[in-house]
DNA sequence: TAAATTTTGTAAAACGTTTTACGTTGTTTG
DNA sequence: CAAACAACGTAAAACGTTTTACAAAATTTA
């Protein structure tokens, strides 16, 4: 095939040295009379060079790109979340290095493995399985900046936290307003920290209301996608639950097809709540009450951390607070007697 | 910070020469005594030596990297073609590398040079907005192998494709065969060569069963979202259509939203289908009758074809054939009267 | 006009790999 | 026992950049 031109093709077109072609393409060409400067630019247009990506890294250290890996990319959450990375990247002039690993192991340590060859920036890592000591073995010894989401609060390191505790806590005292007693959770096996945020600030506002959480609530495991939800459905009917938290909006909507299934009326005969106020929520019928996660800011504040931390290594650790709020739709109403 | 091991620093602690530990770590190692070998291995795990990317991809001339380019991660059909393509290019020991570029055209254009810049291996372009004259322009004069989907056809180059227009008399026929007299069909401004693929096939079962067009079917322009099929909804209700073919299934399900807002019933007073199967299709009510593409081997055969192509750049030209079929659910009914 | 300074440019080292071509040794063969 | 051949290993070139240190020519200064 055609050979790519390089900068010495370059250099030897105009006759100047291969110096002076780099200087003049990185900017630093002020040294040289316009003239030389007027030259080399046209004849890169006319030869078309582009400076070979691997050969630039290679002296400069520096790619330029962060790693970035999420559980499942079809999420709306992550997909808004993954947006906010890619605006601020692009504005920070990072390229992000996407993977969605479907909440497989085996292939999140593959990705894990090849954005440590690749993102020699630093990583953003959304992910349920990858465990502590994976990430202090294999992370911390290669000296690569990362930034954990939806995992264990590591002590050390920067961080980009919602308040999951007060999100519980909103979803539980909506619930309770409306005058539910009886309610239902429902939350995959082994839940990461955040959710299990949640779940802690759900009780917290049962217990203050004086019930009992383990007779007034029902755990349900199931897992965090669309499709869990409708699996959870029988659980949630034989429990004598009136008002419902799905622990995000997927979940809640493979409810709606559940509750649908079995002529359960929403909100009338139960009420449902989800949790991320994905956009899909005005779209289902009823609309979807639920807590508001800000997920583009999200993607937004963890990239400029990571970002941050890749130029000043040595910074003392970051955290962002992001705030939550509750959006009442049509989802939730009073129980039924 | 702490230097990353080289190739030069395990030579040195195994007391060997760098091409000795080169040979072995990339599986040529047969030559050399097991000792060594061991000796090589034992010391690359305890130094924790990992290969610079660049200096390898430099010397090799092969980053086993594709590029991607989506107008928008975030609609349930790209992410799962994306899930199609990380799968299979993983399988192939390639890396994609993805853009989303929310149908904004500078943004496109900006992603696509940095593709060119990292991706040596090929591109795969889903994209509304680049025209043929940058593809050839850019692409073309660096020698870059690419596929590109949703587009028009190329004469030359490989293609994966769906029978579109097969498609589209799919859902007319369907509409058709419940009785319908009056539709409108949903679709972007400036639609791609797939799209309009779907509407001459609807066109073309549309007169052929002796219909004309113009009379039976309104055309409604909106962009394919489901914020577009919600503002299409007036357009759609001042038509006298019984039946809707909505171009893909995230405008469909902005319908339904404007549907029940103006208390039409699905399918009782109007009938809705869509095209593509997402998922979502199952957990929306009533479920969505569409057209299904076979999302996920689009991806996989995208893949495929490209990496086949970085192979061999001058294997003749391939062509997929993916079909297509209708799937009947619940948002689709006889008309009123 | 000689010295100093600015302007404009270049040669060569360095980045961390892979690979080609070439050496040793030691063992077998005739 | 010399020659041939394995077995095991290495030196050095190459990949395409950026950058440092140096140099020649042109201009200014004293």
């Amino acid at each position: 095939m055609r050979k790519k031109t390089t900068i010495r093709d370059l250099a030897q077109a105009a006759d100047v040295s291969v110096t002076t072609v780099s200087q003049i393409l990185n900017g630093k060409g002020e040294r040289f009379s316009s003239a030389t400067q007027q030259h080399v630019l046209k004849l890169q247009k006319q030869l078309n060079y582009v400076p070979d990506f691997n050969a630039r890294n290679l002296i400069m250290k520096s790619s330029q790109t962060i790693g970035v890996l999420v559980p499942n990319i079809g999420n709306p959450f992550f997909s808004t979340f993954i947006k906010g990375i890619q605006e601020t990247a692009r504005e920070l002039q990072y390229i992000p290095l996407i993977f969605g690993a479907n909440h497989d192991e085996k292939i999140e340590n593959y990705y894990l493995e090849k954005m440590i060859e690749r993102a020699t920036g630093g990583l953003i890592i959304a992910s349920a399985s990858i465990t502590i000591a994976t990430i202090d073995s294999i992370l911390k010894k290669n000296g690569i900046p990362y930034l954990l989401m939806d995992q264990n609060p590591i002590v050390e390191g920067d961080r980009v936290q919602t308040n999951d505790f007060s999100g519980g806590e909103l979803a539980a005292q909506h619930l309770l307003d409306l005058g539910h007693k009886h309610f239902a959770v429902t939350i995959p096996n082994n839940p990461t920290a955040n959710l299990l945020g949640r779940l802690n600030g759900f009780r917290y506002a049962i217990e203050r209301a004086g019930l009992v959480f383990a007779q007034a609530v029902t755990v349900i495991y199931s897992p965090m996608t669309k499709a869990g939800g409708y699996l959870a459905t029988q659980d949630v009917l034989k429990s004598s639950a009136t008002g419902v938290f799905a622990i995000n909006d997927e979940m809640a909507i493979g409810l709606y097809r559940g509750m649908m299934q079995n002529n359960v009326r929403i909100p009338t005969d139960i009420s449902i709540m989800g949790y991320d106020n994905i956009d899909l929520d005005e779209y289902v019928t009823p609309k979807l009450t639920t807590v508001q996660q800000p997920i583009l800011a999200m993607g937004e504040m963890a990239t400029r951390l990571l970002v941050n931390r890749i130029k000043k290594p040595m910074m003392t650790p970051q955290k962002v607070d992001l705030p939550v709020s509750l959006v009442v739709r049509q989802s939730t109403s009073a129980p039924r007697n």
